[in-house]
DNA sequence: GAAATTAATGTAATCGTTTACAAGAATAAG
DNA sequence: CTTATTCTTGTAAACGATTACATTAATTTC
């Protein structure tokens, strides 16, 4: 393996300017810049990340840390912080914690233990106790998608509520009075749903039997037997809210729709558009930007 | 952020004795050892992984490039591959390289800086020529699903002409002889496939059609137009063979086939389970056994 | 043209660990 | 009771970069 030391002698400098010239800092002559630069190529050296991160306290990897991988939201956003991550000279560490705590703990300890420039979570059910032991330390942390209580720290959500209401109401406005809803167990996300899907139904004074309602695991198996459940009931529902895009597959393939295999086109219209407003609370220090604590803002997305 | 130091310091001891007892070497008198261990749960302390990876060379980090995160494949892969690594100690770093050959050469270059413990890769097209420089240093890798030419590397693959070969003939032996077949364009997979399906019209003495034959990227889309193609022939194929799950899924949607949602499960029941024989070619050192260059053997696949 | 500034480079400390080596204490062997 | 082992611990040198500081050379300023 090639150092620094290396390239320092063979091309008769020291190793701070070799530092300096990969750097691209000032003060070196162009001249020996050049000389330096050849040295490089011809060495093949590459610098070590882990001696640069160890000294310079900085790392350009961002971890990121899906709740479920096999879920097309997640992969759409591992795809989309990858790609705007790339974009920016970072490296993207994702890490898979399946819905489960235990995991998504080592994950985030070891996500700090690398000393990453940041990390992204989308957090499982329990996630705030040892949560808190991160959010402490320096680390950027925005956590997305779900809501995690009593610790300050960046969020951010679509605003559930509205979505779920406007969606509801929309089918009572169409003449759909007896609408089933599946919403995944134990997130904030299908919790909120639910107020909304009950907040529409309020405004319409209408009173929904606690029937329609089935909180399931957020997987299609899930959604397949919780519609299968609605449908034998006595005065089965005329329409069906699903508050996930799995529990939705599952609920069309349920009713005998035929199922379009083309992710996030044709399969799921209402649900992979922006059902709402996006809202984001910031609380801890971001990437380049100062801390801003407890500030609401709206973003402007396209 | 506390160190080792601080350990060492709080606990009376020095730096190296604190180093032994975490890494549970012998030689600590047991008195000793608990007093350090009192003191590193008191301050909380947790070992900078950075610094160990620099001063020992060695990560617990294992990185995993797929060619495409949204295959269903390599879900299933890269689920395994963190299930395994998790059961060692390790941890996986997922990285997309989105079939795309500059992304891989990136991933592997970072993979290769960040020193990690080794490589898993299912190689684009054009993975060869900068892959060298990876295999050449001591940084075991094995690559998945597809070949790379001109490269001694461990490889771990299914037997695709016997895969293909065995379905081909078992649709010929049921009467199916105008099979229309969807392969993956650019791959070895597919490449290979389309041999077992040759060789097994060649066995029955049948001259397939080459319209029959579409090569093709291997998304879903893809696999329902060139599925519409095949099916607007003027005499179009009674049985259509595809080498991959989202072409299968295309194909299924294009004939107008009721489709399961549940991965892995329903939705393709004949390309999910092992087609045939998994073979492993071993050539660089891996992570815990010694280099066996140039073996072949036939892992015990359950 | 002397003083002050800026440029170009090198020396060596530093990041937080691991680990080779040294050294003293305790035990075993003879 | 000496000598040889083995235990226990500490000191200090790595690992491979970055960077604060020092130093000399080249410019600028007045």
């Amino acid at each position: 393996m090639v150092s620094i030391k290396d390239v320092a002698e063979a091309a008769g400098v020291s190793t701070a300017t070799v530092s300096r010239v990969l750097a691209d800092k000032p003060h070196v002559r162009s001249e020996v810049r050049d000389q330096v630069m050849a040295v490089v190529k011809q060495l093949n050296y590459r610098p070590n990340r882990v001696a640069r991160n160890l000294r310079s306290r900085k790392s350009t990897i961002i971890g990121l840390i899906v709740s479920d991988i096999e879920n097309p939201f997640f992969q759409q956003v591992s795809r989309a912080v990858e790609d705007a991550a790339h974009g920016q000279g970072y490296s993207v560490m994702l890490c898979n914690n399946d819905e489960d705590a235990e995991k998504e703990k080592k994950y985030l300890r070891l996500l700090r233990d690398e000393n990453v420039a940041g990390i992204i979570l989308s957090p499982t059910r329990q996630t705030a106790d040892h949560f808190s032991e991160i959010v402490d330390l320096d680390i950027p942390t925005v956590v997305i998608d779900r809501r995690v209580s009593n610790v300050e720290v960046d969020n951010i959500l679509i605003d559930n509520v509205q979505a779920a209401h406007a969606m509801t109401t929309h089918l009572l406005e169409h003449g759909y009075g007896r609408i089933g809803a599946i919403f995944g167990i134990g997130s904030t996300t299908g919790r909120e749903r639910r107020q909304g899907y009950l907040k529409a139904f309020k405004e319409q004074n209408i009173q929904p039997s606690s029937d329609w309602v089935i909180h399931t695991n957020p997987r299609a198996e899930d959604g397949f037997t919780a519609t299968l459940k609605l449908l034998q009931l006595p005065e089965p529902p005329n329409a069906i809210l699903t508050s996930n895009s799995l529990l939705a597959a599952g609920a069309l393939h349920a009713s005998g729709k035929k199922v379009s295999p083309f992710p996030g086109k044709s399969l799921l219209p209402a649900l992979t558009r922006r059902p709402g407003p996006a809202w984001s609370y910031r609380h801890s220090p971001s990437l380049n930007s100062p801390p801003m604590k407890s500030a609401i803002r709206r973003p402007s997305y396209s």
